[in-house]
DNA sequence: AATTGGTTCTGAACCGTTACGGTCACTTCA
DNA sequence: TGAAGTGACCGTAACGGTTCAGAACCAATT
């Protein structure tokens, strides 16, 4: 029976077809592929786990291109690509409990997130992105602390100074206004908690105190946020030069925000990014560019590949700091260069 | 054992922290998912099938949309979304049907896919999207003939008679060119037939020879696409007043072409597209607005739905002319109108 | 003391498939 | 002619959970 369906070679062609046939007439709808995975162990399909809202994975840009990256390696290995719903709100895991695969993906989820820990009980394999190494399963991430301390050196090269920050969530629970020192330094999401790192080391160096930096954090990750967050920093000292955003969408906000104070980009105020989406290109905007479509690639790549001698694997990706029209020397700067003693 | 993780009410809390203490010590790792599936039929996720790259899915904006709208379907009835890789080159039908789930959406497919035709054979609940009525399962879409009916309706009020037309693949063959009536007829793509047909009503109706107008056709559905196509009907017939491209992609590739010709739009070309993403309203582009979003929710929700007293159901979800810049009275026609007799 | 009622706990059947070993007929070779 | 070898076919035992019937137990009632 399984035979005629998966093996035809194991039986003559007309059995086969007598088999098929009288199946057919049975009403039988072919093997039961849950039946199938039961007894060979094999899901066929990859999960993936992120910890916002399912449907926000196709709002937000690098999300996407993340996907993409995925899809194209469940694509060549042929698996399917099971999205997990993991409501943040509810505690709920369940879902995970659930979810019948062979393996997971873990897409930049707090690192205290019940999610993961569930993820982590399973035992399958699992492949985590943008978190710290957890020396257990494989990691893909890029070196965001090295990445922000470059973009912080190149406007500290420009003569900047007095800055502000505009970051994401950083952790689970909302606060959507400035962040204490102790609360950068507690952060639960692994890529804001290096990328603030990277700057408080960048200035502390070049002389500025980062305790008296003010730093904005916004739960949601659109450009609403980023508006009203940079006119949060904005009105806390009007005197910064430059308005350094976690992401690119932030920064997209924080542009809009600038426009509409009549501050003139980079003349008047210089705004940075991260991520390097479509948008921020087409914007002009001065970003650190990473490869999330070659991340979720990888992500795929690490999890099917079935030769596991090294496990567990790190990767990190290369990021590009992408000078764009949107930094430049602060307006006092420029000209106390110019004319100065 | 089921017991005392799924039902805490059964036992005594003793007896089940003594089981749940062996099973820990013992390295249980927790009911197995596709046993439990298996056992109680249900694998907590529903299918998606496309017939592209699982990739492209995420590099076409109205597809983005509408996975954005089934997962949030999917999110709310706390079911997995599962994205079933259907290679359009290969006839490997194996991946449906090694898909566990509950059921299947069947996304914009030619209707001689042999995946469809694999999906109707289990015997699951489908809902099928931008289909034809198949009479058995249940179906959402649009009324792509109708939509672009009145799209033509607003041209041909304009003044426009000589326009040409890009469309997307017709058919699983690859015809990068030129469109015979035929071809057109016969499209297995039912909202590219179906555009087409209203296209072609409306002009006819307006006393123009429908078999005359250049329609053009392109497998891959990108910009580029777009801009050869609107070249290969330019160059075929200069003296076209509009370009009707069948999705805003096409139409934004037709733009840049247009561009590059030096032609003003819409002062020496009327472009249209269809669709009505983000992408063609920053744009200001002339197109029918659908709700993809909605599209994919309502997907959701059909199959979801599991009191199912009218099956099988058909829901049209209605679209809106959205008249942009890019669309004006032919330069002839409307100096014809100002001065005429 | 025996019956009843109720609760907690145990064991076995079943879900549908695949893997595997065994049977059987038939060919080949000494 | 008989032994060994080959290939097609079939029966059965898991896979790991859920479910449900009934055993076992305890307390309350007759």
């Amino acid at each position: 029976m399984s035979n005629a369906y998966n093996r035809p070679d194991q039986l003559s062609p007309e059995l086969r077809r007598r088999v098929l046939d009288t199946a057919r007439r049975l009403g039988y709808p072919g093997p039961d592929p849950v039946a199938r995975s039961l007894r060979t162990r094999k899901a066929g399909a990859v999960g993936l786990l992120l910890t916002e809202n399912l449907s926000y994975a196709f709002r937000d840009p690098a999300a996407i291109g993340f996907l993409e990256g995925l899809a194209l390696a469940c694509e060549d290995a042929g698996t399917g690509l099971l999205l997990v719903p993991a409501n943040p709100e509810r505690e709920d895991v369940a879902s995970v409990h659930r979810a019948g695969v062979d393996g997971f993906v873990v897409y930049s989820v707090p690192d205290d997130d019940p999610h993961l820990a569930a993820v982590l009980e399973r035992p399958v394999p699992t492949v985590v992105c943008d978190q710290p190494d957890m020396g257990t399963v494989d990691r893909v991430g890029i070196d965001d602390r090295g990445a922000m301390y470059s973009l912080a050196q190149h406007l500290i090269g420009l003569g900047h100074r007095r800055v502000g920050v505009v970051c994401m969530r950083l952790a689970r629970d909302r606060n959507d206004g400035f962040v204490t020192a102790e609360r950068q330094h507690a952060a639960h999401f692994h890529v804001q908690r290096n990328r603030l790192s990277g700057l408080a080391e960048a200035f502390s160096e070049a002389g500025v105190d980062w305790s008296r930096i003010p730093v904005v954090e916004r739960f949601d990750h659109n450009i609403a946020s980023g508006e009203s967050a940079a006119a949060q920093v904005l009105d806390a000292d009007p005197q910064i030069t430059a308005l350094i955003c976690c992401s690119d969408i932030l920064a997209l906000g924080a542009m809009n925000e600038a426009a509409r104070r009549g501050l003139r980009v980079p003349h008047d105020l210089t705004i940075t990014g991260f991520d390097g989406i479509r948008e921020a290109e087409a914007a002009g905007l001065t970003t650190v560019r990473q490869p999330v479509l070659e991340k979720g690639r990888a992500a795929g790549k690490l999890l099917l590949d079935t030769n596991e001698r090294t496990r567990p694997r790190s990767v990190n990706l290369s990021t590009e700091l992408i000078v764009g029209k949107t930094s430049a020397a602060p307006r006092g700067a420029s000209e106390e260069r110019w004319f100065g003693p």
